[in-house]
DNA sequence: AGTGAAATGGACAAATA
DNA sequence: TATTTGTCCATTTCACT
């Protein structure tokens, strides 16, 4: 992980779809160098994988919210059950445990505010060992994940 | 945006670095008619763009912050200071202006305490205009992000 | 289905450390 | 010395028309 290692992951994470010649010269290296400084991060497991990249809003998708729970027992089963439960709905998109208040947070993305009343009867409230639920709503975003800093 | 844009949308944010004739296949489409779709999904700006997807804890980063910031004015010169601040920031990963007791909420990697005191000192505690900050760590991810629901 | 561009992988000498 | 890099190379795959 050099100087060109870092700033080859920073050119990937803002447009994997460059060619690797393009990579090459925007990172100062050449084709075969920065070709395989690809597959040695993939090989690493570094990269991880390539993803397209879509607009919430064009899919429909006006809310964001972030939801903060707590569970009424912190003992493993109570938590294993709740996670077990997590993993199964779609419309959870991201989940943490975390340290502070809140046991966990957790990221929907909706359609509207009805769509996440649906969500919220259907998903939300059928997490079992729930004891509260704090809601924001994103009401708009300042910046937008655009990939992890690579130094 | 029929079913099959809906599929192909799902596999372009599980793996966008598959071929046509593979993704074209996975989704029950000709090669060519799945070429065609995804060009419109991008001149639709559906598709916003391709990126690598990096393991954060090989990058060094072990250690997501989810800090809920409240401002003491909520005029609109404070926010607007305050939301060009973190704009400048490249540590601050994410940021949302929310409904709920906080004002914002926004998303922090670190390689571990230490760094993240940091950034506290170098770039949280240079925001302008802020009445108070919770800190919450992301102790384990239960769910990572993998892609918006596509229905 | 055809064309052209690009990814892939290999060999080797130069540079680097 | 050992590792990495740059410049060829050939082959194959794939995007695009």
């Amino acid at each position: 992980m050099d100087p060109i290692d870092r700033s080859l992951l920073r050119a990937l994470q803002t447009d994997s779809s460059r060619s690797i010649a393009e990579l090459a010269d925007s990172v100062g290296a050449s084709s075969s160098s920065c070709h395989r400084r690809i597959k040695s991060l993939e090989a690493a497991h570094i990269i991880t994988g390539y993803s397209a990249l879509l607009d919430p809003v064009r899919l429909g998708l006006k809310l964001h919210a972030f939801v903060e729970i707590t569970l009424e027992s912190q003992s493993r089963t109570a938590m294993e059950r709740f996670e077990a439960a997590v993993a199964q709905f779609d419309d959870i998109l991201e989940c943490h445990l975390t340290s502070g208040n809140a046991d966990y947070i957790v990221r929907i993305a909706a359609r509207d505010l009805e769509h996440f009343d649906k969500i919220h009867r259907e998903c939300l409230s059928l997490l079992p060992g729930v004891s509260s639920m704090r809601s924001s709503f994103a009401i708009r975003t300042i910046k937008r994940w655009k990939g992890y800093p690579t130094g």
